[in-house]
DNA sequence: GTGGTCTAGACCACA
DNA sequence: GTGGTCTAGACCACC
């Protein structure tokens, strides 16, 4: 994995996470990589993943066990949540930055009716 | 104006000033407002007033003049320039965040035109 | 029985037991609940378990007699001891902590009878 | 400044700073020593510092400016909430441990009682 | 083996 | 000078 260097490390191993939570590959309760595995695969420093592990925990996305690891949230509802909550937050950003640019709703139509026939072929 | 904390405030200055640029808001051999004036304003440090400042000539979007001011560029295309790439990042961005919740075309398709709906009203 | 995250585990097992010493449930000879069978009840780890005896056996509160399992002390004044340590530890802290906060005598007096008022009801 | 071993060093640091809040010592807007002259005079690393501090902030009581310093939170309720909140866990705690041992109410009346006369001499 | 804390030391972004 | 992030490496408590 290649990191950006515009955001912390540790944030993009938390939105890492997130996704895989979003996208099904990580379900209640299953069992997050440990810390040191994880350092060594994402050949980052344990400190590091281990600071994403604990933002995560505060948003209430994953909790650990002592001794046990890292586990996923057993609460449904809050990885259903996150999806929905990521979609809003980037399609508010993406109306806000395009009302910014000033431009108007139904170029917005055209430019992205244009986009989604572009990634269909 | 509010800053958002995790983007640089020069960054933030900066869009601010694109912003305008390309809302047509200043134009073409406009002034900008003076580094002190505009850091009164802001409520900023004046350093990093000029630090975004300096970055945007970087960038040729602004010009400096010992003693008279920082001008935006009197080159039109630019300025055009500017508003394709920012819609072009704008929209890229969007459109590989979009794909990394999984949410698939025709979704997005129906969450924006709901969207627009709700922002005629 | 839940678990405070802030405490080890062994510990708060430790502090269950004495809270039973000390209210009578538990009496001079008595015998604890084997390592297994407290681990399933409490779903907690048997060398966890395990870890909270051998530290009250290192108190002197229990010992253990091999094949046989593990007892509360005879020694009654032990018991009664604990009692009174564990109250004067408990009063000694609250009051350290109170003057820490800056309340005032006066003041420690007026919320516990008002404390008191409360739980009567 | 001593440290006790079982809290970690950065909850204890976090406890002196709303120690301080509570008692007036640092009111709003007053900016907190720098992660570094901190470090110094506790004799404590100062990524150790700077970890309390963001817990601080995350619980609301402090704010950081970019490269100005760390500052205590201009809301006057969230100290005085702090104060509050602080004494009633501390009593909250108090009462269910007493509760623990077996002590009546009257008991506790008396020994309270006792300990604000001996605290007088 | 698992997470949690701490240190020492470095580099960066910002004011 | 100020906070923020990261690394390397250590030690601890717990399971």
């Amino acid at each position: 994995m290649e990191f950006n260097n515009n955001l912390p490390i540790y944030i993009q191993i938390m939105n890492l996470i997130k996704s895989k939570m979003v996208l099904g590959e990580f379900n209640g309760g299953d069992k997050l990589p440990s810390v040191r595995e994880f350092s060594k695969e994402l050949k980052v420093n344990p400190n590091t993943i281990q600071r994403g592990y604990q933002e995560l925990e505060r948003e209430g996305l994953v909790f650990t066990q002592r001794g046990m690891g890292t586990f996923v949230t057993q609460d449904v509802d809050a990885i259903k949540n996150l999806k929905k909550k990521m979609a809003d937050e980037l399609i508010d950003g993406f109306f806000k930055e395009i009302k910014k640019l000033g431009i108007e709703i139904d170029e917005i139509k055209k430019i992205i009716s244009e986009r989604i026939e572009e990634d269909k072929e």
